[in-house]
DNA sequence: ATTAGCACTCGATTTTGATGAGTGCTAACA
DNA sequence: TGTTAGCACTCATCAAAATCGAGTGCTAAT
């Protein structure tokens, strides 16, 4: 059976009640609409069909229907085509200028959560793309280094080196050039294992001590690359009743909590998205229901996009709220703050 | 009316009855018990006394009894008293090392939650009273200079300081020389405006560029202040019913994600900590009920300890659970990693 | 001083019935 | 042939009533 437009238009207007009430939509209620001009009866029938078609169910006999996931994908489908015809109301939303990356990620991460009502996070970009633009280690005890490594983008790492030995200034001074001079300018993935063997054997007579101090120098390039996540508004999801739930509440507060979860997934669709095809739509992605990623958010939604800082700085935020969730809203909301970081980065930079 | 010796194991059986069932108990209950030969009528009349006395109370006419706070309070000293006689069971907590003191942190705050099936949260050390041990500004870009300042305890802090114009590695040089010949040595909260205005006469001639980095390193001293918090185990609260209730869950993990409510407190009491009487007790300290630092958390306790990684660098720690919370486990796990915290810090620096 | 016994209370659980929103189907209608 | 009025039926929800039982307080006997 094809979607006429009566149907679509029955659908729509069920949806879109049931985003507003979270209550089961039956015939009588979409017959009142004004520019509807059909009975219940009609009504009952196009559900019917509707319900054949898995666009909407009934939570049990007799009660009216609600979208099913296959339903809301339509509307958002939809939604999402002609986006700008609906103009929903957005407060103000200002990110400040922040002195560190993680302070900016964190308000950003509490905006889209106040300004949604709904759960969200937001993930620190990936950098392992970047180059490296400066390392220098400098002797801050006896026998400890400390290693000062930046990235592009101003991007900070540092590790404390504790040694066997101290080292002597002009060791130091020595280990600085040869560090900067064979990594600058190549991009943290390029870092491997032969470059790390090379520089050790140039480092030549010093041995041992000094070995030691280039692979914890490797180290701190390389570790870290689990992603930050700061999440925000987790208690929201007590506001719809479909989720404050006792056992589903706990089950999404744990996600949100242990972030190594989510971490992994962000890091394995970016990269998806760095190889692979572009996603026009400013790369907002709605997961309705069992659409979503984690078995554990099968009763919300989940609309993810993606936001870049610089070339190739790409981190992650989502919202994470009831699966009749405003939609509209929220893919404004997520746009508008890529936009912000788009700019407020830039700026930041000059 | 005194508290008998009879009344005394009375009261006890109640409470380590309430803290196990989380019931009200009633005095057939207790009357059963081995070492109990009383029957039931004998055990009410004692119960009347106990409520009278305000150590117990009745939800409603009818019920049994469940333990007030006073009488938490009444078990909880006894307990703390004794302690040694109870070996409740615990898991192994072993801490790994870890090369970021903030990953130390969150591991600490997982092990405390799991292990004790509570809400967790640990605030990183304060450091104010740390001396400075190591300033150094490094030209990044033209117009850009990165400020590593380290802290006794290996501590870093990081600003990245953007100049209106660009900065000759001389004037750097010697910017590096009169940073560290101020303040090396002085603890953090020693450096103040006079220091600064001192210095900032001393660079003379350069004026304006080199004032504006003198100030941005200042800032980056001073900044921070407020300590991060770690918190796990958010979602262990739905294990207990009386928590579990929608308008409480909501507003417990509402503080919890909130860290700068925590925060000020930490830092509060931490600072009273420093001036005032020592705890005895290894500053394990329990909130009961209303007692408890915030409106929201009047049905749970905290359980609170310090713990000090090296001379002056103390944090917090601690747990958040029901009322009927197993306080002997709480305050083992909380010693327990009190000492490890201890222990492997100083490994670690040695 | 202790306890057995009993009446009484009151929350929790189950039962019952009424209500009403909503459906599906059928037959009549345009 | 598409639309609709009408009706029987379903079933969640709510409230009142009935039942249950854990627990108490009191009294009188030991």
């Amino acid at each position: 059976m094809e979607l006429s437009d009566r149907k679509t238009k029955i659908l729509e207007a069920i949806i879109k009640n049931y985003l507003e009430t979270g209550e089961p939509v039956g015939s009588r209620t979409i017959s009142k609409y004004e520019d509807m001009n059909l009975s219940s009866a009609t009504i009952r029938n196009e559900m019917s069909d509707l319900e054949e078609m898995g666009y909407i169910l009934q939570p049990h006999t007799s009660a009216g229907r609600i979208p099913s996931d296959k339903g809301y994908r339509f509307y958002v489908d939809r939604m999402m085509a002609d986006r700008e015809k609906e103009v929903s109301d957005m407060h103000e939303m200002v990110v400040q200028k922040a002195d560190q990356l993680s302070e900016l990620l964190k308000q950003v991460a509490k905006l889209l959560a106040s300004n949604t009502n709904y759960a969200a996070m937001i993930s620190s970009p990936q950098i392992h793309r970047n180059k490296l633009k400066f390392i220098q280690l400098s002797k801050v005890e006896e026998n400890t280094i400390l290693a000062v490594i930046v990235v592009e983008g101003n991007i900070l790492k540092n590790k404390m080196i504790s040694t066997d030995q101290p080292l002597d200034d002009d060791t130091i001074l020595k280990l600085n050039l040869l560090l900067n001079t064979h990594l600058n300018g190549l991009s943290l993935e390029e870092i491997n294992l032969g470059l790390i063997t090379l520089m050790k054997e140039q480092a030549g007579i010093h041995s041992d001590v000094v070995g030691s101090v280039i692979d914890a120098v490797a180290d701190a390039i390389k570790a870290d690359e689990n992603l930050e996540i700061y999440t925000s508004g987790a208690n929201n999801i007590f506001k719809y009743p479909e989720l404050a739930d006792n056992s589903k509440a706990s089950e999404i507060i744990n996600v949100l909590e242990e972030k190594n979860q989510l971490s992994e997934l962000v890091s394995d669709s970016l990269s998806k998205l760095n190889e692979g095809e572009e996603n026009e739509e400013h790369g907002i992605q709605v997961y309705i229901g069992s659409e979503s990623p984690f078995e554990s958010m099968k009763d919300c939604s989940v609309v993810t996009a993606t936001y870049e800082l610089e070339e190739g700085m790409r981190g992650m935020m989502s919202i994470i709220g009831p699966k009749r969730m405003d939609y509209l809203k929220v893919a404004k909301t997520l746009k508008t703050l890529q936009e912000q970081l788009d700019t407020l980065y830039k700026k930041k930079q000059e």
